[in-house]
DNA sequence: GGATTTTCTTTGACACGTCAAAGAGCGTAG
DNA sequence: CTACGCTCTTTGACGTGTCAAAGAAAATCC
């Protein structure tokens, strides 16, 4: 075991109000869409998918641009795809890939839930920020997640 | 729907970080408590469990305490329970109650695992950030969870 | 060109959380 | 004291995420 610090108690008090953010914040903006019919999955795999210009990805760097691992994607895909929100077809270019594409369904749904899921994270997080706040809380939130893995 | 605010520049890129945020810190945390033999879910039961002088905790109050439905603990402690980690008993004062207190093994557990976990919250957050954004952090923290649900 | 290794997606088993319902005891109104 | 409603914990079904292994196609090496 290294030397280990504890924690101060500013430090203390300061990481059980982080964590509470960590916990409140999700839960609460998933809890908002989950009333628009999607999960904060599906909201981000339609949102993603409909971000690139023809709208279809391969699995592989589908699963590398939302941070997915790649079993996850195809797990939650073929639930989507059950659901009529997504579908999937066979690559042309290399017969092992899978390439998914938003169906018409997928996109009406993610237009629709769109405008709501803007509310929340202004109700819920972004409104109750100053311009200075909001600044440094991207400041901190670049570093840390730039940390080495 | 009401008048939708979409997000400006800076709120769109902020807000982006701050989402990477709450994914990577609690998933990196997870993953080096995993090394150590748990989850982030069982250390919080254990050190929750812990920091009660009697370390024994009725389901209700104990739920209410970490937050969480009395379901979801009712089966992680079942799960923990069959590990040995910590045990039930029925409550003398009220029959429909069940107590839970920790096993000697369960706290022998939970102190080993406790100097990594915390050598981990601070390497892979607190020790990122200087006095001052971690009082900022706090103070904003603070307001965005008491926020009403 | 054929064998071997690598890469890619899917699948299966399992841990986890949620929601609804079941099962049992408590409390109270009459 | 009995019946009703309320509260408590557990259970079951289901959607979800992880990890390991399977299955198939590419890429590489001779």
């Amino acid at each position: 075991m290294t030397g280990t610090r504890w924690l101060s108690t500013d430090e203390e008090r300061a990481w059980r109000a982080v964590r509470r953010l960590l916990t409140v914040v999700p839960s609460r903006l998933a809890r908002d869409l989950n009333q628009l019919g999607l999960s904060t999955a599906d909201y981000e795999v339609l949102s993603t998918l409909s971000e690139k210009p023809d709208r279809r990805w391969g699995l592989k760097d589908f699963a590398e641009k939302m941070q997915w691992s790649r079993s996850r994607l195809s797990h939650h895909a073929a639930r989507m795809e059950a659901r009529g929100l997504i579908e999937r077809e066979p690559d042309p270019s290399d017969a092992r890939g899978s390439i998914y594409h938003l169906t018409d369904q997928g996109f009406e749904i993610l237009a629709e839930a769109a405008p709501g899921h803007l509310d929340s994270v202004r109700g819920r997080f972004i409104d109750h920020l100053s311009a200075d706040e909001l600044a440094v809380l991207e400041r901190i939130s670049t570093r840390i997640a730039d940390l080495p893995d």
